[in-house]
DNA sequence: CGCGCGATTGAGTAATTTCAAATCTAGTGG
DNA sequence: CCACTAGATTTGAAATTACTCAATCGCGCG
C-alpha cells in the first residue's frame, strides 16, 4: 500500500503539502482497486458511490446512443479522476459505463468520506475544488473544441496535445472521442 | 448595497449559513457591476482579473470562430457566475467574450480575493467546491448532449428543461448555441 | 494456416450548410 | 398614431459534408 500512498501525497502535492498528522488521517480513507482491461469500473444502472484517482493504467467513460453507438466523454490515465459524476453527486444510478482500456490501479474514495476530509481538511477543501476548476476549463476547451473545429482539426489538436493517447488508444475509439465515424477519421 | 449583498448572502446559503462574522469578513471583497444590453463584460484579449456572480439579467459567453460566426460556449442568468475561467484562472487573455443580452447586475470577484476567501473561510472554499462541482457536471451533460443529440433534440430538451430562456433569448443565438446554422433550427 | 479484429476504401444516401430572397417584427422618428 | 428601417425569422434550392453499408486489406494470435 506504501507505494500507492506516495503516489497520492505526490498527486495532492501539486496544490499542497500536508502536514504528517493532516495526512494519517486523509490516507485512511482511500482503499485500492484494481482492474484488468475490459473490465467496468463503472457499469450503467449501478449506484456510484465513489471516485477514483487512476494510479495507473487507462479507462474511458461512455454511454450508449439511441442507436447503440459508443460515445466516449473522455479517456482519463495517471493522475487523472474519474467517476460517474453525476450519478456520484445526486446519488443517481449512472448513466454511464466506465470501462479499462488498460489494467488498471485505482485509488478510490467514497463521497461520505470526501464530504468528511473537505470538512475536516481545510486544505483538501481546497484541494478538490482546484481540481475541480480544472476539470470545468477542460470541458469547457472539450465543448468549445466539439462546437469551434472540425473533427479533423480536433484529431490533429489531439495528436498534438497528447501523442501517448493515440497510441494507447485504437482509433475507432479516437472516433467515438471525436464525434465521428471511424470511416470518416480514417479518411483524414 | 444591502438589497444586492441580501442576495449574495441567500445565494451562498444554497451550501452554507454564514455567521454575521463570516459574512462581514466575505461580503467585502465583492464589488457591484452594472452593465447595458450589448455592452461586454469580458472582451477578447483582456485580461481577466474577476469572475461575476449574476444578481439580475442576460449574458451570453461566446467565442468566434475561423468563418466569423459566433459559437455560445452558455448563457448564464440570475444565480449563475460567469467568466473566462480559462484566463482567469491561468491569468491569460480571455479568448471568450461575454456580452449582455438584456441589462445586467453583477456581483464581481477577483481571483486574488476569491483565493483569500477560500484560505480564511473554510465553509467558503466548500461552497466553491461545491458550485464549481455543479458546473462541471452540466458540462458534462453538454459535452453529451452535443454527441449524443441531434440539434434538434437539443432543442426540445432546453424548451423542456428552461422554457424562460427561449423567451428571453433570440432564435439565431439559441441556434449558436446549439451548434446549428439558424436556418436548420428555424425549420425544426 | 486461417480466424478475427481493426482499419481502410468505395459508392450511394441522408442531413446540414450556404446563399438568396421573401416575410415578419419591434423600435424610432416624424 | 403611422410609416419606416434594421434586425430577426422563414423558406427555397443547390452544394457540401458526413454517414451508412459493403467489401477489402492487414496483422497478430491461436
Amino acid at each position: 500500500m506504501d507505494q500507492y500512498n506516495s503516489f497520492l501525497r505526490k498527486h495532492i502535492s501539486e496544490f499542497y503539502d500536508l502536514t504528517e498528522e493532516e495526512w494519517n488521517f486523509v490516507s485512511e480513507f482511500f482503499t485500492l482497486k484494481k482492474l484488468r482491461k475490459h473490465q467496468f469500473l463503472i457499469q450503467q444502472g449501478q449506484q456510484v458511490q465513489e471516485e477514483f484517482l487512476i494510479v495507473s493504467g487507462l479507462v474511458k467513460s461512455y454511454e450508449i446512443d439511441e442507436n447503440g453507438k459508443e460515445v466516449i466523454i473522455q479517456f482519463a490515465k495517471e493522475n487523472y479522476w474519474v467517476s460517474d459524476y453525476f450519478a456520484f453527486q445526486f446519488h443517481q444510478p449512472a448513466t454511464m459505463n466506465v470501462d479499462c482500456v488498460e489494467d488498471c490501479t485505482f485509488l478510490a474514495l467514497s463521497f461520505e468520506n470526501r464530504e468528511i476530509i473537505c470538512e475536516k481538511i481545510h486544505k483538501m477543501a481546497n484541494f478538490f475544488r482546484k481540481k475541480s476548476n480544472r476539470g470545468f476549463i477542460g470541458l469547457q476547451q472539450r465543448v468549445l473544441s466539439l462546437m469551434k473545429e472540425t473533427a479533423e482539426e480536433r484529431y490533429t489538436q489531439l495528436l498534438d496535445k497528447d501523442p501517448d493517447l493515440i497510441q494507447r488508444v485504437p482509433k475507432k475509439m479516437l472516433a467515438a472521442f471525436l464525434g465521428v465515424s471511424r470511416e470518416t477519421l480514417s479518411r483524414f
